[in-house]
This record gives structure tokens, C-alpha cells and sequence, in this order.
DNA sequence: GCCATAAGTGCATTATAATGCACTTACACT
DNA sequence: AGTGTAAGTGCATTATAATGCACTTATGGC
């Protein structure tokens, strides 16, 4: 469901060389929601992915949606 | 917090001409928490955001953030 | 092989999102 | 003022996200 969401986590986690124990301790989330999340399982909150993304230099928006082909 | 992305949902759900309770009903979220939402209040999980953004035509998506100046 | 480091997993607990129900505004329109 | 429709709110319950702990794999040096 959200595996696109969570591989963009993933990956950018690992772009800048951070370990999951290290992003969840700056995010200030714990561990075992950060290994759930990249794992592909679990429904974070909004809370929680937008502490990761600012971590990560991302941010989550919402935009409208585009048909692509 | 997330007033920034409920907000988009509002104002999005009434240019489409949905009530609360026809866009709660088409994404299969329930009303109340769609109104908790729009009143800021909340933390919702990545599953209520994306049902909701999919019937008002929107993707959540997770970018890398932009300096805006 | 052994060791260290990072990542993945099962389980139990706590915090909180999701929900329904009943009630209260707020805002037309007549 | 009365009526109807949409929106906001308090409360209680249920579902589930968030968390820690202990343990199990990988993976890469030495």
C-alpha cells in the first residue's frame, strides 16, 4: 500500500549513509516504528513520516494527482 | 503541525462541492474523523491521508524539500 | 572461522487514531 | 422566527500505531 512512500524513506536513508538507528534517534522515533516502516508494514502517522522526512531533507505534500502514461 | 496539508483537504473537498459527510463516505473514512481532521486537530494515519487525497484527486508524495525563499 | 555492526522479527504494553452517537452551532432561505 | 442542511464537539469504545526488549539473521572485516 504505501511500499512507495516507505522505499523512498529506504533509500534516502541510505543516500546519506545514516543507519536506521541513527535516523530514528535524530527523528526522534523509535526504532522499532522506523524498522516496521522500511519494511513495507505498518500505517505510520502523518507525525511520525514527517519526522522522518525532515530528517531526511524531504517533505510530504500533497498535490494533485497526474495522469501519467 | 499538519494544518498545512488538512487545510489542502478542506479547501480541496469544497472546491469539488463535497460535503464532509459524501467525501467521508467515498473514501470509506469515517466522518468524524474526517472532521477532526479538517479542524486541525489529529495526527492521521498515512492510510486516512491517502484514501481521503484519492477521491479529491490528489497523491500524498514525498519530495525532497526546496529552500523557498 | 570469529567478531562487530546493521538490519529484521515476535511479543507485550502503552499511547492514540478511528469510529459512532447524540448534541450543538452556523448559515442559508422563506 | 422557523426550517433544513452542513459543520463542529464531548464522550466512550475499539482498533491499531508506537515503543522497548530480547533474539535472530545478514554482511563485511580480520
Amino acid at each position: 500500500m504505501h511500499q512507495e512512500l516507505c522505499q523512498i524513506i529506504k533509500e534516502r536513508r541510505s543516500m546519506l549513509r545514516l543507519t536506521q538507528e541513527d535516523l530514528a534517534a535524530l527523528a526522534g522515533v523509535g526504532l522499532r516504528t522506523l524498522k516496521a516502516l522500511e519494511a513495507g508494514k505498518g500505517n505510520p502517522s502523518l507525525d511520525t513520516l514527517q519526522k522522518l522526512a525532515d530528517v531526511l531533507g524531504l517533505e510530504v505534500r500533497l498535490e494533485v494527482k497526474r495522469i501519467d502514461r
